[in-house]
DNA sequence: ATTTTATTTGAGCGATCGTTCAAATAAAAT
DNA sequence: ATTTTATTTGAACGATCGCTCAAATAAAAT
């Protein structure tokens, strides 16, 4: 063995993906992370490959964050409906003003990329369906507890789920009044298709 | 007076809405706009300033189309609600495959720009403002003619529409299916809050 | 202590970025 | 025909882009 890398690779990963989620995948230069995260050149190609490689972890790991904070919600909520509300709530209201930034980073990444980084969206997308996979569990669970009608396709409302979340953390952006959100997002639970 | 511009304006904003809505404010660089509106250097930066005064001006003509959009859907359709709906579906279904950009444009640049160019996102905020105003005119109409809950705020059904096109058209873009996408918008309709 | 080797450094590569401006051009005015 | 002047051209500016790699470094193995 010899020299072992020094830097702590999930901690380079956080700082990256704040970069990222904030600025974009174009407009985050590789500049603008070797200063943010304290690494030359040389070192970040060596740990992470590229710019889209390293780009691909923070993916990765802007993904993990949500469903984990999905699982948190859910541990906190005796009811699966309360605890997806709650989940709403934080990405939509929260984020705003806190996060690098209030908009779902995937569905940035969505927006932002052409068929020249076709291996990103292709990356994207398939979070975009872990998430929706983690929302058609929770509905699933409503329904076996009588919460949400059992006869209505789980997958149908996950993916209802997903478009008020990125339609509302956009509006959001435009828009910032946390009443006004948190009244939207009763609303949905209130009524069709809950 | 002297020579006389010969290019034509609006069919130069016309290419570069389509290739900013594309490809977006960054990715998008002054060359890729040279080559597909023929022009050099200094005939662009005479006639629009910067990379961000070209950017504002297809703002405004994707924003114009959008409405003009809406009030052709109007003029084909004798129900206001009908004509709204027939907007969305020409949005978010037939955008995918024949746009240059399945997304809102709007909302692709709101997601997209930090303040690093407030001045683009205020213009961009007051264009979504805009169309959100005429979502208002198309619903007051409609509970004048009683297709409406005239006890519902136009302001809020209209914010509400807008973040549902928004969310659907990025939604679009990750899973392009017309059959589907064209019962969610029906849905849209058939329920709360219409 | 010396050797080995994974890691880190940072100068610098060629390409491209947004932009400028002096010179060339061409249509209107004389 | 000549002058006037708005427009067009395109070379080139300094800055920055993503990325490479030979040299320096330092921790483990001997």
């Amino acid at each position: 063995m010899a020299k072992v890398a020094k830097f702590d690779r999930e901690a380079v990963i956080d700082i990256a993906t704040k970069l990222y989620w904030k600025k974009g995948f174009h407009a985050t230069s590789m500049r603008n992370l070797q200063d943010a995260i304290d690494m030359r050149p040389g070192s970040i190609y060596a740990a992470f490959g590229s710019k889209e490689g390293l780009f691909t972890e923070t993916l990765r790991n802007y993904t993990d964050m949500g469903i984990e904070q999905l699982k948190q919600c859910r541990r906190e909520n005796s009811s699966p409906i309360e605890a997806l509300k709650a989940f709403m709530k934080a990405q939509v209201i929260d984020t705003q003003n806190s996060a690098p930034n209030g908009v779902c980073m995937l569905a940035k990444t969505i927006n932002e990329l052409t068929n020249e980084n076709q291996a990103l969206i292709d990356i994207t997308k398939a979070h975009l369906g872990e998430i929706a996979t983690e929302f058609v569990k929770l509905i699933e669970e409503a329904q076996v507890l009588g919460e949400v009608d059992n006869t209505k396709s789980a997958q149908e409302l996950a993916t209802h789920i997903q478009i008020q979340l990125v339609g509302l953390r956009t509006y959001g952006k435009v828009n910032n009044d946390k009443a006004q959100l948190n009244n939207i997002i009763d609303n949905i639970f209130n009524h069709y298709p809950f």
